[in-house]
DNA sequence: GTGAAAAAGGGTGAAAACACCTACTTAAAG
DNA sequence: CTTTAAGTAGGTGTTTTCACCCTTTTTCAC
């Protein structure tokens, strides 16, 4: 053994977070560094006790897990990073593999995966398993013929806050004071995301958008 | 001390899960029964260790919390329920309440919490944090006037069908020939529930169905 | 600067969604 | 047996959404 790991762990669920600990602990690894969301685990950075790996949550309050892989991989380039989320879907995936993630693994694995992942992630960089792997062959495969790195076509931040907002009760010519745009202009975002995204009314992105996780319901 | 407290434990995550029965060990109670979900937990107490609380999680697969607690005052009525959710929702809360559950925690409270929420059920029956109470306040004021333990209105089996359908891409039209009624009639429905949940809008009646889990995303 | 591409803005008409009002049928409640 | 309430169905008209055509402005590479 060298130095011993130091485990960062991030998670809004309180007693998942603490649970988990309790479970590093028991596995090896006594020095874990928690905290609440992104925000507050870069304001513990401070000190010498920089963590080797953090499992990183994806949903939390203040800063989410994309935000938070982004700074550290500009901050900390050298620390690792293990995606942690309840969702398997591919643009979740990918956006954190994107960000600089070494792997993802869903809440309802065992924890004998977790081990795993974390030391294949510590010596090799990475940790790619099944689900990873498929999702990753999948946006390649799609990649080509329009489709991006997302596993759907680039959005960009109009469309994304456009996609926001057709979520509530507003009328497209509501939305489009709030944008400061043209009715006829948002009438051009609409029928774009249509092609787009293969959807034919109001309602299917609405779906899109929660689907996506571009809307906190 | 008299007898020793067994704990059951029912959540699909099974990271959080055997995270949290970590914790339950450190914290005095050495004995905990897990499940992956309720139907696995029921085939579980088929021996003569039967759980004194069951920590219960609302969402899981295969036979969820609603379903698992009300299979559970059924058969074992002397078995204490803790519901376990992410959700704060009046929904979620009241329904788990209703269906037996003595108490409602959040999966990020803290530790302590849990402690005292298990010690009071245990020994009271019940557990009401400020969470609940403010929930079940709330319900009870708006019981009078038309709404009912969910925290909003009731809903028939065909509005939530409706609501569920509305949720596509289907105009009202195709909606009524699924489910075999007029268009006039499902024009009724939506203007229901208008009148009802308060809203103006398709659009807002999928947030609704979402927001309160009428269906999958 | 020029030319291509992207973003923004526009008109018209059909379809869908929404508002408001009435009527029949059935089933429970008086 | 009548009254009420709920479910179903219809008529009419307005607003919103959507489809398909187009022009102007801005941006950016060359």
């Amino acid at each position: 053994m060298s130095k011993p790991v130091i485990v960062g762990l991030v998670d809004d669920h309180v007693l998942l977070r603490k649970g988990l600990a309790s479970l590093l602990v028991d596995n090896g690894y006594p020095l874990v560094i928690q905290a609440d969301n992104g925000k507050q685990f870069i304001d513990k950075l401070s000190g010498d006790e920089i963590p080797n790996i953090v499992l990183l949550d994806i949903n939390m309050p203040v800063m989410d897990g994309y935000a938070t892989a982004i700074w550290l991989k500009e901050h900390y380039p050298q620390m690792k990073i293990l995606a942690l989320s309840m969702y398997d879907d591919e643009h979740s995936i990918i956006r954190m593999l994107r960000n600089g993630a070494g792997g993802y693994i869903l809440k309802d694995c065992e924890p004998a995966e977790l081990k795993i992942a974390i030391e294949a992630i510590l010596q090799k960089g990475y940790y790619h398993n099944e689900l990873v792997s498929s999702k990753l062959i999948h946006t390649m495969q799609n990649a080509d013929n329009g489709s991006a790195r997302n596993g759907y076509p680039e959005l960009s931040t109009k469309e994304v806050k456009f996609l926001q907002l057709i979520c509530s009760e507003m009328t497209y010519k509501e939305i489009s004071a709030v944008m400061k745009l043209s009715p006829r202009t948002i009438d051009g975002y609409r029928d774009a995301l249509f092609e787009k995204l293969g959807i034919k009314s109001r309602v299917g992105l609405v779906m899109f958008a929660i689907r996506n996780h571009l809307i906190n319901v």
